[in-house]
DNA sequence: ACTTCATTTCAAATTTTATTGAAACATTGT
DNA sequence: ACAATGTTTCAATAAAATTTGAAATGAAGT
């Protein structure tokens, strides 16, 4: 049958191919109420906003690095302590808390011998 | 020079391997403060409860899944409306949705020839 | 300056996640 | 039953994140 209809008679053919639209109604006369999609496209926050937002969200992504922001929930530890909860190498320990670090939840400086992590305001915010 | 202490003297011979303890003293007094580290590792929440959590912030780890969920933020979508602002091959769009779907953020069903997909309670609650 | 200890950095190997295009599937209308 | 449209699934590839062990660094004491 054809696909593409045959040119032909009235405007309001029912043979044109977009005939059926493209969009279920109940989808279009919502959006037409609420602004169309120009105002859909509104409620996305910027890119650099949404790339932002997820690098953190992948810093929190990860289940060793959650049990660390809980560990520091009550005070700051020394890197030592923290392994022995983890029971890691000391570079993958060091590695997840780089990233931790990089994203602005842990902050760590070294006091003695030792670095002391401790959660940022932002970490703390982030762990219900 | 002698890394391994000769064994010989006093029980309080200063150069024991342990002389100098492996935890700073502010940080261990204030374990002991509040609990040790067993107080420590109660509040670190149970495995499967880290990994449920981390699997829902990878979810939302992503620029593109951002976006979708603000998309349907204030209504319910169909595949090919996201697509316009998407602007991506249908099946990367598709596989951006099954992993909002698996997390329990969206929820789609076909209406008609379209799948509708919109926010969970759980997506909701999780947009900022 | 040298040693020791705590921690990080580096490069290579491994694993996981994301992208792509083609093929398959679901739904509706003919 | 078949064709059309919207969407997903699949297998292959590409890209990114993680792990590993060795080597490097920083701080403090000798």
């Amino acid at each position: 049958m054809a696909r593409k209809a045959v040119s032909c008679c009235g405007t309001t053919s029912r043979l044109t191919k977009k005939n059926q639209s493209e969009i279920p109604q109940s989808i279009r006369e919502e959006l037409d109420r609420t602004g169309g999609l120009e105002a859909l496209a509104q409620g996305i926050p910027a890119k650099k906003d949404l790339e932002a937002k997820s690098r953190i969200y992948h810093a929190l992504s990860d289940p060793l690095r959650l049990s660390i922001l809980h560990l520091l929930k009550d005070q700051p530890l020394c890197v030592c302590v923290i392994n022995q909860f983890m029971q890691i190498a000391n570079s993958k320990l060091s590695y997840h808390l780089t990233i931790l670090k990089e994203s602005d939840l842990i902050t760590g400086e070294y006091q003695g011998n030792w670095i002391i992590y401790s959660l940022t305001d932002q970490g703390r915010s982030l762990i219900s």
